[in-house]
RNA sequence: GCCGGCGUAGCUCAAUGGCAGAGCACUGGUUUUGUAAACCAGCGGUUGCGAGUUCGAAUCUCGCCGCCGGCUCCA
C-alpha cells in the first residue's frame, strides 16, 4: 500500500502502483471521466504514470489552467501525425505551447504548408480524434537498438537530424529518453498528454510561419504552423469570436476608416495624420503637458539631430548604431556636373536622434545647478526616429519615427525612491483617465551589453526593487532586459480586450550623467554627479493613440473624439438655423461641424454613425420653430428635441 | 533582415494568357429630404516599380519596393 496527499491536506491509500486515473477513480466516478492530468509533487505528469509513496497530488481537470497546456501539447502530436501522413517528407522538429495555442515547426524544404492545407489536415486529425487511440509514455534507453526509439526513426525516415539534436541534448543532461504513441504516430516527447486522442476534438489550424531551427537564423528555415485547441466547443468559438472582434478593431483598419491616419510606401512606418487624428494626438499631448506641468515639470525642445560625436559621448553610438538614421551628402562631380557622388561622408558627420537624452544632457551642463533645484524634471514632446527591419513594422505600434513624452529627473542619490514612488502614482492617474486601469509593472534589470560598473548597476536595482516593495506594489522579475546605461521599471496595461501593452517606462541611469560630465553642487559645496532618470508614460504619443483605437474600438469618449458633435440639417432651408446652432456649440468649446450635403437625413446619420461621432443633432422645422435642437447620443440612441441649455449642461454628465 | 502570403480606381474586391470591370467614395444634376444607404449621369487606371518569356502579360519568370502573418517560448 502507498498513501498520497491531497490538495485539501487529507491523505488517501492506494494499492502498490496505483496511478493517479486510479486515484481519481477511487475518489468518485465523475473526477476519473473529467480528469485530465495529475500534478504530483508540483510536476505535471499523466494520469497512467504510477504514483511514488508520499506524494503530493493534486488531479487536474479542464478547470485548470495547466490541463489546457496539456491538451494543446496533445493536439500538436495529432497535428503532426496527420502532417506527416499528408507530407511524407516532413520532419518534425519542436512542438511546443504557447500562450494561446501551439505549433509544430516542420522541416520540409521542397514542398510548403500552406493554410489551403489546413481542411485536408485538419480532416486527417478528425480522423485520428475519432479512433480514440491512448497516448502511451515510452521510455526507452540511448541504445538505437530500442524498440521504441525503431519504431520513432521510422516515423520520419530515420534522417531527422534535428531530433537526434535533441536526443544528445537529453543525454548530455542526463534526463530519462522518452516517445509518446498515439495508433501508429510516436514522437520524441517529455509529455504530459491527455488520456487519448478523442479529448483532442476542439482543434483548429491557424496559420502557418516562417522560424528557424533553434531560433537561430543561420540554421535551417523552417515551417511553423499554428493551431489551437480547447476542451469545448464553446471556449472553441469563443477564442475565434475575439479574434474577430480584435480585427475588427484593428487600429490601422479604424484608422482609415475614421479618417485619423494613414500609411504612404513612400514613408515606410512614417505615419501622416489627417486632421481627425492630429487632433487626437494634440489632444493626448495637451492632456500630458497639463499633467506635467502640475508636477513641476519643465517643458524643453531640442534638436532632432546632433553630430556624431555625441552620439558616441552618449554610448548610443555603439549600442545603438543599427537603429540610428545617419546623414549623408549628395554632392555633384566637381570635374563632371552631371555626376552625382553618392553618400558622401560630412566633415563632421551628424546623426538623428533616436532618444532624446542627450539633448536634455546638454541642456542641463550649460551652466551650474545646485542641489537646491532638485529633484530637476526636464521634459519633451520629442520626435525621435529609429530605423527598424523591414519585417516587423506595424501600423502606429512600431513605426520609424514617433513622438516621445518624455522626460528626465536629476536628482541627489537619496532623493531616488521619491520620484521613482510619485512616477508609479503619476502614471498610474494617467492611464485611470483612459480607463485603463488594469495595469501591471516589471522590472528589468542588467543585459549582457551594458555600460558602467557593476557595482552602480547593483545600486540602481536595489534601489528600484526596494521602492516598489515599499509601495506594496506587485512586479514581476525580468532579468537582463534592462536598457544598456541602467535598470527599468515597465507598465503593461491591459486594454478593453484583456490584451497587454507596454506603454510606460522608469530607467535609472548612473552612467551618463558622469559620461557628459554633469555635476551639481551639493549642501557641503562640493560638486557631485547628479543621478539621471529617463521616463515616458504614453511610450510614443503615436503608439498609445493605437492602443487607445482598439481600446475604444473607435468610439472615442467625448474629451477624445476629434468631432464630439456633427449637426444635420433636415434640408437645405435650415442651413441658417444649423450655422447658428454650430456657432454656439464652437462657443461652447465643442468640435462641431455642419453636415451641408444633399442627402437624406438616414443617410447622414448612418454616416455620423460609422464615424463614431459622439452626438449628431438634428435641425428641422420644429427645432427651427421652437429655438430647440433634436439629439442622437452615439451610445444611448435618440435623447429627442431639448433647450441647448440643456444638451449643454447635460454634456458634462452624459460624458461619462 | 529571414520565411510564407499578398500588391488591380481613394476604399472593398472581380477579371488566370486574348478589349481592365463592379459597388462605395468623389463630381454634376434631379430631389428639399425627420433618425443607419433617394434617383440619374459623369470622373476615375503606365494593374506597386523594372526587366524577361510570348503574336499577345493584371495573369507566366526574375529582380527591387511596399503591405500582411510570423521569426522569445526549445522533446
Amino acid at each position: 500500500m502507498i498513501s498520497v496527499k491531497l490538495p485539501d491536506g487529507s491523505a488517501k491509500e492506494l494499492s502498490d502502483g496505483a496511478s493517479a486515473a486510479d486515484l481519481a477513480k477511487s475518489i468518485s466516478d465523475g473526477l476519473a471521466r473529467v480528469a485530465v492530468a495529475a500534478k504530483v509533487n508540483g510536476a505535471v505528469v499523466d494520469l497512467q504514470r504510477a504514483l511514488p509513496d508520499g506524494a503530493d497530488v493534486q488531479i487536474l481537470t479542464k478547470k485548470d489552467a495547466e490541463a489546457l497546456d496539456v491538451l494543446r501539447h496533445s493536439a500538436a502530436h495529432l497535428m503532426a501525425d496527420a502532417i506527416l501522413r499528408i507530407f511524407p517528407k516532413a520532419q518534425l522538429t519542436i512542438g511546443p505551447v504557447v500562450d494561446d495555442g501551439f505549433y509544430y515547426d516542420i522541416y520540409l524544404p521542397d514542398q510548403k504548408i500552406t493554410p489551403d492545407d489546413f481542411p485536408k489536415i485538419e480532416a486527417e486529425m478528425a480522423k485520428i480524434v475519432k479512433a480514440g487511440h491512448p497516448f502511451v509514455r515510452c521510455v526507452s534507453d540511448f541504445n538505437e537498438a530500442n524498440e521504441f526509439y525503431q519504431r520513432y526513426k521510422a516515423i520520419d525516415g530515420g534522417h531527422n537530424k534535428f531530433k537526434q539534436e535533441l536526443v544528445g541534448g537529453i543525454k548530455d543532461r542526463g534526463e530519462e529518453l522518452t516517445f509518446y504513441k498515439h495508433g501508429d504516430f510516436i514522437d520524441l516527447c517529455r509529455g504530459p498528454h491527455v488520456p487519448d486522442t478523442s479529448w483532442l476534438k476542439h482543434v483548429k489550424l491557424t496559420k502557418v510561419a516562417g522560424s528557424y531551427w533553434r531560433a537561430d537564423a543561420e540554421r535551417e528555415q523552417l515551417q511553423r504552423v499554428y493551431g489551437t485547441a480547447f476542451f469545448s466547443k464553446n471556449e472553441l468559438e469563443d477564442y475565434f469570436k475575439f479574434l474577430e472582434e480584435a480585427r475588427k478593431r484593428d487600429h490601422r483598419v479604424l484608422g482609415e476608416q475614421l479618417e485619423l491616419f494613414f500609411m504612404d510606401e513612400d514613408a515606410p512606418g512614417f505615419p501622416f495624420f489627417y486632421p481627425k487624428g492630429a487632433t487626437i494626438w494634440h489632444l493626448l499631448v495637451d492632456f500630458m503637458l497639463g499633467n506635467l506641468r502640475r508636477r513641476g515639470y519643465h517643458e524643453v525642445k531640442t534638436p532632432l539631430v546632433l553630430s556624431e560625436h555625441m552620439w558616441h559621448t552618449s554610448g548610443h553610438y555603439d549600442n545603438y548604431m543599427e537603429n540610428m538614421f545617419f546623414t549623408k551628402m549628395k554632392l555633384r562631380d566637381e570635374e563632371r556636373p552631371e555626376k552625382v557622388n553618392e553618400n558622401v561622408d560630412e566633415e563632421r558627420p551628424m546623426a538623428v536622434k533616436p532618444m532624446n537624452c542627450p539633448g536634455h544632457l546638454m541642456l542641463y551642463r550649460t551652466r551650474l545647478h545646485s542641489h537646491n533645484e532638485f529633484p530637476l524634471r526636464i521634459a519633451e514632446m520629442g520626435l525621435v526616429h529609429r530605423r527598424e527591419l523591414s519585417g516587423v513594422r506595424h501600423g502606429l505600434f512600431r513605426v520609424q519615427a514617433f513622438t516621445q513624452d518624455d522626460a528626465h529627473h536629476f536628482c541627489t542619490p537619496d532623493q531616488i525612491k521619491g520620484e521613482i514612488g510619485m512616477l508609479i502614482d503619476f502614471f498610474k492617474e494617467i492611464y485611470g483617465a483612459f480607463g485603463l486601469t488594469d495595469v501591471h509593472i516589471e522590472l528589468s534589470t542588467k543585459p549582457e551589453k551594458a555600460i558602467g560598473d557593476a557595482g552602480v548597476w547593483e545600486k540602481a536595482e536595489a534601489a528600484l526593487k526596494e521602492t516598489l516593495e515599499e509601495k506594496d506594489i506587485e512586479y514581476q522579475l525580468n532579468e537582463g532586459d534592462g536598457a544598456f546605461y541602467g535598470p527599468k521599471i515597465d507598465f503593461h496595461i491591459r486594454d478593453s480586450l484583456k490584451r497587454s501593452w507596454q506603454c510606460g517606462t522608469i530607467q535609472l541611469d548612473f552612467s551618463m550623467p558622469a559620461r557628459f560630465g554633469l555635476v551639481y553642487i551639493g549642501a557641503d559645496g562640493q560638486r557631485h554627479t547628479p543621478v539621471m532618470i529617463h521616463r515616458a508614460c504614453y511610450g510614443s504619443v503615436e503608439r498609445f493613440m493605437g492602443i487607445l483605437i482598439e481600446h475604444f474600438a473607435g468610439a472615442f469618449p467625448l474629451w477624445l473624439a476629434p468631432l464630439q458633435v456633427q449637426i444635420i440639417p433636415v434640408s437645405e432651408k435650415f442651413s441658417e438655423y444649423a450655422k447658428l446652432i454650430n456657432a454656439k456649440l464652437v462657443e461652447f468649446g465643442l468640435r462641431s461641424e455642419v453636415n451641408f450635403k444633399d442627402d437624406r437625413v438616414g443617410y447622414k446619420i448612418r454616416e455620423a454613425s460609422l464615424q463614431k461621432i459622439p452626438y449628431a443633432i438634428v435641425l428641422g422645422e420644429k427645432e427651427q420653430e421652437a429655438g430647440t435642437v433634436n439629439v442622437r447620443s452615439r451610445d444611448k440612441g435618440e435623447l429627442g428635441e431639448m433647450q441647448l441649455d440643456n444638451f449643454l449642461s447635460g454634456i458634462e454628465e452624459w460624458k461619462k
